[in-house]
DNA sequence: AATAATATTGCACTTAGTGCAAATAAACAA
DNA sequence: TTGTTTATTTGCACTAAGTGCAATATTATT
């Protein structure tokens, strides 16, 4: 029983010892990132990583389970966001112009610069091209489940599996034509917008 | 100059090398699956490999670049035929019907076990599952490349870039519903033609 | 049989990743 | 402050995948 210190319960302000991990995981992530951009992800060893980050090898993995892990740091968050956004649209409107609704709304908020530096890079390594990958198919997962919030219909579920497949696949094909293009003049969204267009085109 | 030995130029009348190196890496793959069925992928090591195999270490690397690829042995020549039966067809019928009739037919062909054994073994490790999806991306430009011989109008390759997504993609989603089925009944089939289906009803 | 081309092997090496136990630092109670 | 508990950091030894290289063995060629 002991009071708890000032405020209850929730947010549990926050300890030395929670500041430092978050920071460090942070560090961490920044240091990485930028040695890849210069030496290449497999030019770049975990030793070099903890040296420059200051921790030890063993260490690291404390904060990243593996290497790859490394360079999907940040992304959960805007996966989440495109997923809070969707939960709140209406049941009324077709599940899959909701979704490309979320979408278009969500990619123009990104920095160019940014995107393609990650891209490349993930382009670099095999091991973080299946992990792209990977990714693709657990934001698939993440989508057909907040689709079943939304449209609560059992009869629809089949349905509502094909919409997260195909919103998915619409988003990274249209993402390879964008990266693909010489000069980068037209925005990701434009590509978006257009890769929803031909579903419809063709179906 | 010089006679090429009976028959002229095509099919060079395999010597032993190449028979010998055909049948190592056979073995390789036969001795490692069942290896990987008894002690779990990650609890097999190359050098067991190797040693039931009859060869070194070192030798195994050059039959396959990685351990990961000891399982894509096999797969290719599957998706080559599905190719080879969408080239034959006519640029006249809609191109995902056409794709979904050759898939159709294609599933129908395997044997349950083998495909149930399979996948468990690649839903045992992360690293093969990476793998797995980084096969599915190829198979869709595959596929792509193949929509886009038949279907030779430059102002469909996006739609059909759009095809070959959904195509791979109704794939995928079937055969992890068909897995995924308690008492497996239903044959792959089915669940592939109601996954095509789908596509239509919600888009 | 001699020679050229290719395959196999052993060896040393790098790197990612794990288990374990000792040392260190933060949180908490008195 | 001091002592105690609890989480974190670290070093060390280890496993296993994968690579480079040079020596050896095998197959092909003339």
């Amino acid at each position: 029983m002991t009071g708890i210190p000032s405020r209850a319960g929730i947010a549990p302000a926050e300890g030395l010892r929670e500041r430092k991990r978050r920071e460090t995981r942070q560090r961490i992530a920044e240091v990485a990132l930028r040695l890849f951009l210069t030496d290449g992800y497999d030019g770049t060893t975990l030793d070099a990583i903890a040296a420059a980050a200051g921790i030890s090898r063993r260490t690291f993995f404390s904060y990243f389970k593996s290497k790859d892990d490394i360079i999907l740091f940040g992304l959960d968050a805007d996966s989440a966001m495109l997923i809070a956004d969707l939960l709140k649209t209406s049941p009324d409107v077709a599940p899959l112009d909701a979704v490309r609704d979320v979408m278009v709304k969500r990619i123009a908020s990104y920095t160019t610069e940014q995107m393609i530096a990650v891209d490349n890079l993930m382009m670099s390594s095999e091991s973080l091209l299946a992990r792209k990958q990977t990714r693709y198919a657990e934001q698939e997962q993440l989508l057909f489940n907040a689709l079943c919030e939304v449209w609560r219909q059992p009869e629809r579920r089949a349905a509502l599996r094909m919409v997260a497949m195909v919103s998915i696949g619409a988003m990274r094909v249209a993402l390879a034509g964008w990266r693909e293009q010489t000069g980068q003049r037209k925005p990701a969204a434009k590509f978006l917008r257009d890769a929803f267009d031909s579903l419809r085109t063709e179906l």
